[in-house]
RNA sequence: CUACCCGUGGCACAGCUGGAUAGCGCGUCAGACUCCGACUCUGAAGGCCGUAGGUUCGAAUCCUAUCGGGUAGGCCA
């Protein structure tokens, strides 16, 4: 489709030329201006010309007229004009002989435009905390981060997955004390992050406990905790490289690590990168060193901080008062030092909304500090997901952890799936594929800036826009194929609407896969894997494929439901799902 | 108080670089299987696109105001 729009917007830019003279409007903004009906009744491609009348000194009617008369190519059956319309209709046989080869020649790559090639993309997502719960709450950036990775990979990008993983910080001194007070190894050696997470949980409320006797009833007396205090003696003994205390941290992130990693298999992720905030911590004196030089350093209430008021934010804090670093601190050395060594010509972060104040603030640091790359920094943010309709809150205990969804989701279309797969290894292999895909589908299917409430009945169900619909049409698909026995092949027996429609919107790929990156947004995937899946269908349900008489249309038939297969498994794939060919 | 995001049929969402009758799914109602996987398909009912102004030949889409929901806002990350 991309090529006929560009054709079509030669021959128009030549029309132009010939009619009303040269270098009025170039195939550019023809190409832009062209669009896709509402109705194909219509037409299957349009050029409105209202805005032309302006630089063409001529009425919309006019120019449509004008050009419908001008414009004759092979590609199109019929050029008309229409209340200031030009409308163009494709020749369908042709049209779907032309896609069918693209995807054939195309074949895994079929839907790339290769605008990547040389580049580098640096991506950032997922980063849990260690021993703190791996949440439905990172189902967002870990699926996002890595469908926006598989999307750049696809258009020639080189990239690099980083998992900035949550690997230091006081609630380590904390964890030390609770482990060595109640900790037991084996306890945790067998339970994982679960364990970790209850030590975490116990001495935070310990913690509060001591603070709020402290105050022995007078809220506005000062706080105070022992178990505070031994924290941060412990944290301090850490950052001085004590021996004992390095082997538990390490200890804490395998432990930690290892868990996480069973529920990216599931997802098929995996990072390039695992190094975590640990990593950057000797790198953010030199940071500050310059930003101190260059004099853009404030003290304010002993912290020191970087003035923002020109730009309308508050100040980012670079240093609190005891001199010790933060969030933003942390996250200028780690892009200073991915910059040093990936070279990259995007940098991407995806996280939740709630920090787009904070992403805004740093890349304005940076850009301060005279970076010239700071224009590189892409923050990508999506909105909160509640479950059933109840926010997930760590405080009242209402955490679903990821590993927990997705079990779930499996044990329930397992249930469905055993029916017509006994055979028990068979049916979880599929049950996996199906469930995992069902809930990352759900959470792919609508604009990740839109806060999305997780319905488990509504994300597993096989009817209406759902993951178990598509990869079930897919499924259909192979089972069509296989007894074919061929990928069939485009012949010039004349095609009806259906095969037409299914054709074009085959041909929408490569445009759908540019949108998906140039607006950081998987779901225009998701988007038109539904639309695919439902041409395909509506197809299936009306045209007999394999019992078809006319062996030609036989032929093409099945040539369609090969390019429907081939661009399913790689749209499919781009959305971090599997395409189990059965279900 | 300030900034950003969201507000489209009962529910959940597309459409938003302005363009031809506002779409999809769920749910509801009515249909279609001696047929390649019916976990499918067809049809119907249901919306003055939060509200009020403005710009334009044309506004769900852009601007302003306003209401409702969410998030963030110096020593957490």
């Amino acid at each position: 489709m991309l090529t006929l729009k560009k054709k079509t917007s030669e021959l128009l830019a030549d029309a132009i030329t010939q009619k009303f003279g040269e270098g009025l409007v170039s195939p550019d903004e023809l190409f832009r201006m062209l669009e896709y009906p509402p109705d194909s009744t219509m037409g299957d491609l349009a050029l409105p010309c209202f805005r032309l009348s302006r630089v063409l000194r001529r009425s919309p009617v006019q120019i449509a007229e004008a050009l419908a008369a001008k414009v004759k190519c092979a590609e199109f059956s019929a050029v008309t004009a229409v209340n200031g319309y030009l409308n163009f209709k494709i020749s369908p046989t042709d049209f779907a002989k032309r896609v069918a080869s693209d995807v054939t020649k195309g074949g895994e790559k079929y839907g790339s435009s290769m605008r990547g090639v040389g580049k580098t993309v640096v991506l950032d997502y997922s980063s849990p905390n260690v021993a703190k719960p791996f949440h439905i709450g990172h189902l967002g950036t870990t699926v996002i981060g890595h469908s926006l990775k598989l999307l750049h990979e696809f258009d020639g990008y080189s990239c690099v997955g980083i998992n900035y993983i949550g690997d230091w910080g006081t609630q380590f001194g904390k964890l030390i004390v609770a482990y060595k007070l109640w900790g037991n190894r084996e306890q945790i050696e067998k339970g994982g992050v679960d364990e970790l997470v209850k030590l975490y949980v116990r001495i935070n409320n310990a913690i509060k406990d001591e603070e709020i006797a402290s105050q022995n009833g007078n809220p506005d007396a000062p706080k105070h905790s022992d178990l505070g205090d031994a924290s941060r003696a412990e944290f301090a003994r850490l950052e001085a490289g004590d021996e004992k205390n390095l082997a538990l941290w390490r200890w804490f992130v395998s432990v930690s690590l290892l868990e996480y990693e069973k529920t990216y298999k599931q997802l098929g992720i995996e990072f390039d990168s695992y190094k975590g905030e640990s990593f950057y911590t000797d790198k953010m004196p030199a940071q500050v060193e310059k930003l101190r030089n260059m004099g853009l350093l404030e003290i304010d209430d002993g912290a020191s901080i970087v003035n923002l008021d020109k730009w309308n934010m508050p100040v980012c804090l670079i240093l609190k008062s005891d001199g010790t670093t933060l969030y933003p601190t942390r996250d200028i050395a780690a892009a200073v030092y991915r910059q040093d060594t990936y070279k990259f010509d995007k940098a991407i972060y995806v996280t939740s909304a709630a920090q787009t104040l904070h992403f805004a603030q740093w890349f304005k640091v940076v850009e301060l500090m005279g970076y010239e790359w700071y224009d590189r920094l892409v923050h990508v943010p999506y909105g909160t997901v509640s479950i059933n309709g109840a926010k997930l809150a760590t405080r009242t205990g209402n955490v679903i952890l990821l590993k927990d969804l997705f079990a779930e989701a499996i044990s329930r279309v397992a249930e469905i799936t055993r029916e017509k797969h006994p055979d028990e290894a068979e049916c979880m292999e599929i049950a996996e594929k199906v469930g995992v895909g069902a809930v990352v589908f759900y959470y792919l299917s609508n604009n990740r800036m839109r806060d999305i409430n997780f319905i488990m009945e509504d994300a597993l169900s096989f009817d209406g826009n759902t993951g178990p619909y598509v990869q079930y049409t897919y499924a259909r698909t192979c089972s069509v194929l296989e007894r074919a026995g061929t990928t069939g092949e485009m012949t010039d027996a004349p095609l009806g609407e259906l095969e037409f429609t299914l054709a074009k919107t085959l041909a929408l790929f490569p445009e759908k896969v540019a949108q998906a990156i140039d607006e950081y947004e998987p779901s225009v995937v998701t988007r038109y894997i539904l639309d695919l899946a439902a041409d395909f269908n509506r197809f299936y349900h009306e045209c007999k494929i394999l019992s078809c008489e006319d062996e030609a249309l036989k032929s093409s038939r099945i040539a369609l439901t090969s390019a429907t297969n081939r661009v399913l498994k790689t749209a499919l794939r781009l959305i971090c799902m599997q395409s189990p060919e059965k279900i």
